[in-house]
DNA sequence: CTGAAAGCGCTAACAG
DNA sequence: CTGTTAGCGCTTTCAG
């Protein structure tokens, strides 16, 4: 910037105005700097200026999930970008892998970097950076998964409702003997589906002990041989909800595999790609993850722009999307 | 600082040293310093830092990818990520979307972050930010797409014999009437990959004219509509090529609409997340973006270490992956 | 082993 | 409309 001032024949700070847009420069003025600036190829350091700013806001936005190669994570990721991109705010993302440990490293590299704002998938029971964040007057919104302590905001699909849609739909279709393949309990969402699941069963009068619960996988790979397992049993369930898209997967490679594809009904909780082409299509509740991510972005800006309304709790509503699958009746007995 | 080094009761310069790790603090004052910090919930900043330290190097990585939801890119971007982590780099991720403009914009967003190193995914014709990254000798490995000028580092899948081979598989199974869908031929990819095509056609003595080109699919959509019109001819190749994962997408729509899913053969270029739960299972020439990735993040790292060999193009060979649809016949005439 | 002083590139506050 | 001065939080340099 010294050496723009220098070209230029104006003081440092002209080229500081010209640059941030202030008034007050003549355009004549403001020219030359131009000029200058192109001449030597200046860009300025955003990171020096936030340090010296009123509020030392970096433009920068720390973004955490499950991995940035989900496509429930990457589809919200997009959409929060463009939000931040129109701000001239970037995005430092990252992948937590279900790893508590792993959350709290990148929270702190995030606060390292001094972002002005987090928006974050949680894997852990107790959120203790929330202190941190906190003191520093950084806004954190959580996506996905709420945290326990509750208290912040958080944008999440609506999963106990979603999970029972797709219960309830395999129910209306005749069956009563239904498995419920979810992820490990400790995950806030798995959780909430699982309640979800009950609540439709005893909303039909269905006892708990005739619906199926497998839990604890945690990629495609554990849902295919816990389906398979399903499925080899002497009376198997004759209807199956699958509460994440990975287990979806899996759910759908045992049902290849064994031939039953066309007999075994199957609701997924998320959209998968291609579900639509599969033969029969797949049955899914589907999660909105551009709109989570629209939301909880604007939550974040808001907040930064100094809104400091209670914390909200956003429910984004689920859509059962009918493809073939969950509309499979149970077998004449 | 200025506050733990007073809790402390040490210099800041002290504290600057247990921080960092340097050498000559003796294990008690470290000691102290730590406990300040903790009490302080005390979060060195980077940026600052960076400001001063020699080389003013800032831990950061600029990726610019097609789109961050697009499952090749964010398969790319997660080794790049994994890779980064490992060294404490954080990285911000962009996306293109195609548009030349945005790279131009993307490419300065990072610099005005001074990010160490950029892994681009390139758009336009030229790149006219390549003079500034190398007067500040920011290293640029470009990624899936190779930029036409060279003299850069360039990691890439070997588009051109990826696509010989898959029109190759067909060809091999007595199909002569082949259509190339692909996308806008300004991409480099979708130049390669129609050589490739072309080569096959050539080395199989077909001439150029059987081959039928269709181009400019930018989309599932446009490619869907595109593939309808060619199946509608009176007589319509018999086999199909489809030079990207959301045209195989827009293909397999088509041909399940025209009821053709078992007569027509298919293989794509990249792999389709569920490719091999549909009936028949997709051909497809499988590219490796998590190796991409891997390769390009070592380049980067590399080039930061100090690396000044010439500059290097590694080609990620592709694979083949044969899951039915790509060996069906041509119709008995 | 430790600390004081200078300065990285920028912007806030104030003078002109 | 423009420039000067101080100082953001840190690391470098150099002197104890």
């Amino acid at each position: 910037m010294k050496h723009v001032a220098a070209l230029a024949g104006v003081g440092i700070k002209t080229v500081s105005r010209v640059i941030n847009d202030e008034p007050n420069v003549a355009p004549q003025t403001a020219s030359r700097v131009w000029d200058a600036i192109q001449a030597l190829d200046y860009h300025v350091d955003m990171q020096a200026g936030s340090l010296r700013r009123a509020g030392g806001r970096t433009q920068t936005l720390g973004l955490l999930v499950s991995s940035v190669d989900n496509p429930f994570a990457s589809a919200m990721h997009r959409s929060i970008e463009d939000a931040a991109l129109a701000r001239g705010v970037a995005v430092f993302a990252s992948s937590l892998d279900d790893d508590a440990e792993r959350e709290d490293l990148a929270v702190k590299a995030f606060l390292r970097r001094r972002v002005d704002g987090l928006i974050l998938t949680t894997a852990s029971r107790a959120q203790p950076y929330l202190a941190s964040t906190a003191a520093r007057d950084i806004p954190v919104v959580f996506v996905d998964r709420e945290p326990a302590s509750g208290g912040v905001d958080a944008v999440v699909s609506d999963n106990r409702a979603g999970a029972a849609e797709a219960t309830a739909h395999l129910i209306r279709r005749g069956h009563r003997r239904i498995a419920l393949l979810t992820d490990r309990a400790s995950i806030q969402t798995a959780a909430e589906r699982r309640r979800g699941f009950l609540d439709a069963l005893s909303a039909a009068g269905i006892p708990a002990s005739d619906g199926e619960v497998v839990s604890e996988l945690h990629d495609s790979q554990t849902a295919q041989e816990a389906m398979t397992a399903l499925l080899a049993r002497d009376e198997p369930p004759t209807a199956f909800f699958s509460a994440q898209n990975l287990i979806t997967v899996g759910v759908l490679h045992a049902l290849r595999a064994a031939g039953r594809t066309r007999t075994a009904a199957l609701v997924g909780f998320d959209d998968i790609p291609l579900a639509d082409l599969v033969e029969p299509g797949v049955t899914v509740v589907a999660q909105d993850p551009h709109e989570i991510g629209r939301l909880a972005s604007a939550r974040v800006f808001a907040r930064l722009e100094g809104d400091d309304s209670e914390p909200q709790r956003i429910l984004v509503p689920t859509r059962l999307i009918e493809r073939g699958s969950g509309e499979i009746p149970p077998p004449r007995p």
